[in-house]
DNA sequence: GGCGGAACTTAGTAGAATAACG
DNA sequence: CGTTATTCTACTAAGTTCCGCC
């Protein structure tokens, strides 16, 4: 078949024929192409790479660069020297100030010194890094200042180095790889509350490394005086690189790139599976809402959680080991005190107020009217528990997906997400984007259709640093139009050409309008990761080729590239 | 079921690159 | 053309899911 080829245009092939299969999205169809080029688990054929770009080794400090313990200076060993760089670097940051990141820090910091710096110095309070910090203010400084040639330079080493290490070969297909370079060591940031925060992020050496690749590849070889930790060839990953990080022991990889077909390809059958939700998800609707009723307590709290994760898209929340993580949780972990019950609230009934920190520490905060039946079954899982008592404790993640299985194959907690966000995407366009409206208009019918996944979804972000003053930059830019305009009306008989130039502006007034309303509404709203990770791609395509909206006023040259396959398969009248 | 490990997706942010401005 | 604002990319932390073992 046309997609088995191996020639250099297999990939066209290969999307044209993704485009075919769009038409007759048939799981027999699917599964079938899939049984065809990789049986039960296989990930590829051939796998071939240049192994992983290590971090520069350390450079110790130029000599006049002091470090001081106690009002004297102190000549720090190579090992305690480039630990306290790391901390130096972090001088202005909140983070050094905090108590934990100190401790931690400190524990870390004194492992690396030598016995005598161990025994001198025994108090972080004590440790005056601000030469180190001035120091390396000024090499960043003198980075900015560097000429044309001397960046140009560095641009095509780094270019030299992606050229090299950042492609493989995959199954005929070079591509792109995400990651290719180590992850440098340095001090542990973790978000929010991290009781791990300033500890020691240790140097990954060739000893640490496991590679992956096909037994009939040209093997990376280590660098010269090194050896790799494995070098394996296990085709049902898909991953090139692998190494065990020393904070919480969790193994990091390389992988592809997202415009990788194997990428890809997962990110397709993902939003397939949605669409599969789509079809049943009214029977599952009446089925939690039939649970509620229940004589068992757990098919009960079951229902209650299965219906805030689909009316409210909450992650599924597993259990996490305490002390380990910052403290935060998802649906089933929600503890009595992340949640208030108002019976009457603001004029409205059954209140439920959440307050809770979710992935990355980012505050979940919302006042959610819910039916009578919900609000009396909460009522009964808080009783006689304690804030810190879980609020459905004969649940988890585990049991809410093997039931999630049962109603559908494949579904699982994360699809209720990504179905929520599709399809409300392609609810908003249909609600919000006027015929009449000229391109710029369309594109903020875009952004709030977006943003309205991005509440649901609560990604959030930090408002940016220059906010308020990039505001009034654009708010200033529309007197002087205005006033223009003002001129322009003003005789009656104007000319042809003097109606274009009026024209023009209201143009212009106009698209300045709009593009403050929508920096306004979007001030703590990220609209990235919704768009990157929830929206199947091909609602937007289909979008830009109903309005005749060019594709790159919505998707960037990175997101073209990731988004290659839903670009090339979806029509204008393509449905989710 | 409970647990730990492995693999993979999802997440916000810092800083580089690029575009807009004067 | 240099400076500043905005956009993009790299980075890596933090989730979810699955699987094998007891």
């Amino acid at each position: 078949m046309a997609y088995l080829s191996t020639s250099e245009s297999s990939c066209i092939i290969y999307y044209n024929c993704l485009a075919l299969l769009s038409r007759h999205p048939g799981p027999d169809v699917r599964s079938q192409w899939e049984e065809e080029r990789y049986p039960e688990g296989i990930k590829w054929k051939f796998l071939e790479h240049k192994g992983p770009v290590f971090a520069p080794p350390y450079e110790p400090l130029p000599e006049n660069v002091k470090f001081y313990y106690d009002g004297k200076v102190m000549k720090l060993s190579t090992k305690a020297e480039e630990v306290a760089t790391f901390f130096a670097k972090m001088l202005d940051h909140e983070y050094t100030t905090k108590e934990i990141f100190r401790k931690n820090f400190f524990k870390d910091w004194r492992k690396e010194m030598t016995s005598e710096e161990k025994s001198t110095i025994t108090n972080l309070s004590k440790c005056d890094f601000t030469h180190m910090s001035q120091y390396f203010k000024a090499q960043s400084e003198a980075r900015k200042q560097m000429s044309k040639e001397e960046k140009q330079k560095i641009k095509e080493e780094n270019e030299r180095l992606l050229k090299e290490y950042g492609y493989c070969v995959m199954d005929n297909h070079k591509e792109r790889i995400a990651n290719f370079k180590i992850e440098p060591p340095g001090l542990f940031r973790g978000r929010g509350n991290h009781p791990k925060m300033g500890m020691l992020k240790r140097r990954i050496m060739p000893e640490d490394i496991i590679i992956n690749c096909s037994k009939d590849s040209k093997i990376p070889p280590p660098p010269p005086g090194h050896k790799w930790k494995e070098v394996r060839h296990d085709n049902k990953v898909t991953w090139l690189v692998s190494w065990t990080e020393n904070i919480q022991g969790s193994i990091k990889y390389i992988m592809l790139n997202p415009s990788s077909r194997i990428k890809g390809e997962k990110d397709w059958q993902k939003y397939e599976t949605a669409r599969r939700l789509k079809k049943c998800v009214d029977k599952i609707r009446n089925q939690y809402r039939e649970d509620w009723k229940s004589k068992e307590m757990k098919v009960r709290q079951r229902a209650v959680a299965l219906y805030f994760i689909d009316k409210l898209a909450l992650r599924a929340g597993n259990e996490k080991e305490e002390g380990e993580t910052a403290d935060t949780v998802g649906c089933c972990s929600l503890r009595v005190e992340h949640i208030k019950l108002h019976p009457e609230l603001d004029g409205q009934e059954y209140v439920v107020e959440f307050d809770f920190l979710g992935k990355d520490s980012i505050r979940y905060y919302n006042k959610v009217p819910v039916e009578k039946r919900v609000f009396k079954n909460l009522q009964l899982f808080m009783e006689n528990k304690q804030p810190e008592d879980d609020l459905f404790d004969r649940l988890n993640t585990s049991i809410l997906n093997k039931h999630l299985q049962d109603l559908m194959e494949g579904l699982t907690a994360k699809v209720f997400r990504t179905y929520n966000a599709s399809i409300t995407l392609q609810q908003q366009l249909k609600e919000l984007t006027n015929p009449d409206d000229n391109i710029p208009a369309k594109i903020l019918s875009y952004n709030r259709a977006n943003r309205a996944v991005a509440i649901l979804c609560n990604h959030q972000r930090a408002p940016p640093k220059t906010f308020e003053k990039s505001m009034m930059n654009l708010q200033s830019k529309v007197p002087p139009l205005a006033q223009l305009l003002g001129w322009g009306r003003a005789p009656s008989a104007a000319s042809q050409d003097k109606k274009k130039a009026v024209q023009r502006i209201e143009e212009q007034l106009m698209k300045l309008e709009v593009q403050a309303t929508d920096r306004e509404e979007n001030k703590q709203i990220a609209l990235g990761t919704s768009k990157l990770n929830y929206l199947d791609p091909r609602i937007s395509v289909a979008w830009c080729k109903k309005w005749g909206i060019p594709i790159e006023k919505i998707y960037n040259k990175t997101q073209r590239e990731k988004f290659a396959w839903a670009i090339d398969m979806a029509e204008e009248d393509y449905e989710f």
